[in-house]
DNA sequence: CATGAATGAGAATTCATTCAT
DNA sequence: TATGAATGAATTCTCATTCAT
């Protein structure tokens, strides 16, 4: 019986429906990020899974469920680790210190969701809104220019540019799982709170973005 | 007949062999840009360039090679626009603005490239040396350092950020051919001079952002 | 454990195993008529049902057990309504025209079984002795050429044309409920009325058979 | 190549392509008509025609258009030979012989044509105006009534048992290629004549009618 | 040089069936 | 009895590649 079609009693998925889910969503993640999306067949997962391919087409609709799923867990769980701790700043540029700094912990931690989430939104790119994705961010580096405490850079630019950062940095660690991740935050960190500060203490460049 | 295993008579290659390689090439990039990576086969491009897809696997040993064309082109093109200008520059950061610039100047007269380009590093990403790519403008930035134009961050870092933002750039314009790649290029140049800038001292550096 | 290997106690199948059986050979039909033969997987059917797929494997060998129970019943239920009505009758034609507006009748009432069938048939035809199912009518007809009821014809092509004509008439009524099958009724009895009687009591069309 | 994409020069299809498309399609309908619509996968008339499944996909945009291509071919066969000899008739009566016969006649050359044809309709009947393929039938039909040769019946009705009638032959004799064609040829003009004819002249058998 | 034609590998998906519980 | 889960075979289709001309 295929997901659209199966019969959710009240106490909705078996415990070994969801397992297997998880499971396959998991090994999704992990081709992907090994082998690329374009590489990532649903034979390959399978393989990866050690279940047969015809399981997925169980459990799942397709493989557009498939991908939707892991887009949604990986956000759920990146979110989940991610925004407590930029919430938890008083202000804009810790927040964006903890964005960043929690970006890379949840790397750490899902060096593969991350890569997995980037090569899927770069192939969905045209059926996507990636800006919707940004658009926290954005808000976010919009409102410390509102206080003051960043310059007056165009936040959609910015936001690009530090997801874009953040992307490559997942990917190069995907590549090389030797790559110091502390390292990595502490440079995004002193970048983009250099790239960002409204006030280079003394003097500022006020001028420069006059034109 | 393939390439590498034509006989090259002591004059090499003749010219109609050159402009077919030059002419596949580009309708590569094209299609490549236009379509995405995911989607340009052999009959794509073939079918844009008006000729048989045999044509292409008569002059290139096949599609990697082809691929591996692009990007050589595409990289020669570039880098024949870009150093030039970076090599004007007599200080880093008027290095790393002319980079900059330059590379969105190439991006404005070729969108093509620089998106085919993008596409194709991201689905050839594990089988390809991007640091290699990254090198030379690696090494401007740790010669601003020594130079103490620069302040001390990870050149490796800086380098990919500065790549990945481009490259972001290069995507959104591809996807939106609007957006202004001024602003753009006033925008990185302001973000990246602020995030490589040594000393935020006392007035920054003013003729940096004149241009 | 399948159908045909269950050990039969002494009682036969019990109650619940026949109601099931019913029941799932019922929503076969359904489906069948309602989305075509080809379209009418396992899945579709046991969705119908509100049952789990398996329930069918269990309680038949295999889908094909299945079509031959749902040819089955249909039979013995269009016959359960038909014969009777026809053994009524006392004349040929009396007969025929009974068995046409009694299989039309059937029709009315369980038009679903009626397309089933057809359907089946069609894509069972190389598997399945459809003669079989025509010899009744056929007998009658030469029957009612024996009586000189009926004009010489082939007892077996006029089987097969009104066969043909009612399953037509049935395909047509499931895809366009809206027939009327009165009207119907009254059409195929005055067209094989006409085809059958014995005397065009003066001068037949002679030069329609001389070809 | 595919046909899609194909650049037909001013001499149209090459005499190889237009052979083997002829080829394929011949295959298919041997196929249809023999293993019947449901089994007759790309695999198994590549088999048949000894050649690749993608030879098929080469040659043809997908199943559909071979499918329609079908449809085609033996529409247009047919017609060549049918319609001649039907115009050629001045009666109704003489059409409608004349229909009989020259379409057995067709089914004796090329029986496997129409099995295949009637298969394919039945199949795609929900994706199909059937009726569209019987108007030119429907509208004879009306004409002889027009003009006084055929009695009072539902056009649509009896254009519909005839096709039926024909597409039953048809089946019929490839199940069975002994099948006397010509008898039936006989036997469905002797029996459609009768039908349709306007004067049983002397006493009908108006009873029949009553109902 | 060029290409029409052919091909085999592999993609996603559907389906009837089997199995352990 | 019943069923969720799993599976392998088969289907359509796409694609890069090869080959004969």
């Amino acid at each position: 019986m295929q997901s659209k079609t199966r019969t959710i009693g009240r106490d909705g998925p078996s415990f070994i429906e969801v397992a297997r889910r998880a499971q396959i969503v998991e090994c999704a993640i992990e081709t992907i990020a090994t082998v690329g999306y374009a590489q990532a067949s649903l034979n390959q997962i399978a393989e990866r899974a050690g279940i047969s391919k015809s399981v997925i087409s169980y459990h799942f609709t397709g493989k557009d469920e498939l991908i939707q799923q892991v887009l949604a867990d990986v956000n759920q769980a990146a979110a989940a680790v991610m925004w407590p701790k930029v919430q938890a700043e008083t202000t804009s540029a810790g927040m964006l210190r903890a964005y960043l700094q929690s970006h890379l912990d949840f790397m750490r931690t899902h060096p593969h969701h991350v890569a997995a989430v980037s090569e899927i939104l770069i192939y969905h790119r045209t059926q996507t809104d990636l800006d919707a994705d940004t658009t926290p961010l954005e808000e976010r580096l919009r409102q410390g220019q509102r206080d003051g405490e960043f310059r007056q850079f165009s936040p959609r630019l910015m936001a690009w540019t530090i997801r874009a950062a953040l992307d490559e940095v997942a990917r190069q660690y995907v590549a090389n799982p030797g790559l110091d991740l502390d390292e990595c935050a502490r440079e995004l960190v002193g970048t983009f709170t250099a790239a960002t500060a409204s006030v280079p203490r003394l003097g500022a460049v006020p001028e420069s973005r006059g034109q």
